[in-house]
DNA sequence: CAGCTCATGTAAAAGCCGTTCACATGAGCT
DNA sequence: AGCTCATGTGAACGGCTTTTACATGAGCTG
């Protein structure tokens, strides 16, 4: 019985007339079941209901879908960030944390794109429109960690603030695509993976010197650069980021 | 003209005699080149000099040869992490980078076999042995991770070691999937991933209370299960982690 | 050494995919 | 009404995976 296509064909007429939308949240569904190596192109056209040589006339090929959905990712990501980060409110390390855990949020509630980021293995440096888009995703990490930085508290050494970023974000994607996502979310851990972050955040923000025990945020905005946070002696707060045993 | 494969077929006569090696070989070089997404089963029997359905004596799939590979990786990478820990010598903290830098050179060395252990998307957990194999691996650093949390300076709570376990390896695997790897490697960054894993995993450690200060490492053998490296203080080490600015 | 057996290899075929090409359709403009 | 061009179709090519029936020869058995 061919009367699928022909049903659909009179549903919508011999041109589609949003193909390449359609395109894209089909390939989002389906890389969000089979993974962006099992995602097929001919699968692709069937589920939007065209010939399979349709898509060539949206996208070159079917790398330029996945970029495409990887390039929305990192704008998706982007915007995810940026108000996670709030621009630093309440207080910063408040703020930072939260971007973590924004982090997370997004690998976990958007398989689909973060596996076209991360892990399809195309070429990110290959798309000059791509690796911008993911460049400004970065920015935001680093925009926090320069702002993290300058709350250095006095006397230490101001730790480089790129390389808070890159550490920040290593340590994000390491627990996103360890632990997470997919079947690896399935070990077995002492924490979730959310915990498992901050935990990991809040001990590497306390190797810098960063006061990092737990307490409502203070009232009004906060002076920059020296916060009444940054003042409220640099001692290793009893318990630790982990919590206690229980 | 086919004589090449006539010519083959002389050479070894109508049984290869080590295919399944040979299979596993090929695959690994193929794997190294173009990640096991474009890794192709016809290829690699065209590379052993056999026919295509040839492999199919040796492997159900094209998936059992991958995770064939995945589990020799792993082992293969127990065996490093294993000979890079050393048993804590000449102390627990310079075993324990020891251990990061071989996680990170063996991601570099073998991006055949990393590829298929942690970016291939092949589900660990469905083949029993792969996950065995995984897990040993693991236990290495899981055991790094006890020593290194018995040394937890007194007054300070001692950190749960299997947390500090996965925090270690998650660092270590987003550092080397991020910056150390294929063209992501191309980035352009502040310092060498070895140098960047080493900064965070040392600004961790200080921030578990562990002095990292660089030292000599002290004559003799270090006793449990408070060595000598504990008593220096636990004071912020000028300089901090990361060097100084060139 | 003859003969048998069975692991190992081959060729052919079915079914899927990506990609291209000549051709069809019809939306929008003149 | 007629033209044009973006968009969609069907057919075809080559490649891949996997299955099936058949071929080969290494090694055992007598």
């Amino acid at each position: 019985m061919s009367w699928r296509k022909e049903q659909r064909r009179a549903e919508r007429g011999y041109h589609h007339g949003n193909l390449k939308e359609a395109l894209l949240q089909a390939a989002l569904g389906l890389i969000a079941e089979k993974g962006a190596a099992g995602f097929t192109f001919a699968d692709a056209a069937r589920m939007a209901g065209v010939s399979a040589a349709a898509p060539y006339r949206h996208f070159r090929d079917r790398d330029e879908l996945l970029s495409s959905i990887a390039q929305r990712g990192f704008e998706q990501f982007e915007a995810r960030l940026t108000a996670a980060w709030d621009d630093g409110r309440p207080d910063t390390v408040t703020a930072f944390e939260r971007v973590g855990r924004a982090y997370l949020a997004f690998a976990r509630e958007e398989p689909a794109f973060y596996n076209a980021m991360f892990e399809s293995g195309l070429p990110v440096d290959a798309n000059p429109a791509l690796q911008a888009a993911s460049e400004r995703a970065f920015n935001i990490i680093r925009a926090a960690a320069e702002r993290l930085a300058a709350l250095a508290p006095p006397g230490t050494p101001r730790p480089p603030a790129m390389m808070m970023a890159l550490h920040i974000w290593s340590m994000a994607h390491g627990v996103a695509s360890l632990f997470s996502r997919g079947d690896a979310a399935r070990r077995k851990l002492p924490m979730s993976p959310d915990e498992l972050l901050e935990a990991e955040v809040l001990i590497y923000l306390r190797g810098l010197g960063f006061p990092t025990d737990r307490r409502p945020p203070t009232k009004g905005a906060e002076p920059p650069p020296v916060p009444p946070e940054a003042s409220s002696g640099s001692g290793v707060p009893p318990g630790g980021p982990w919590g206690k045993p229980k």
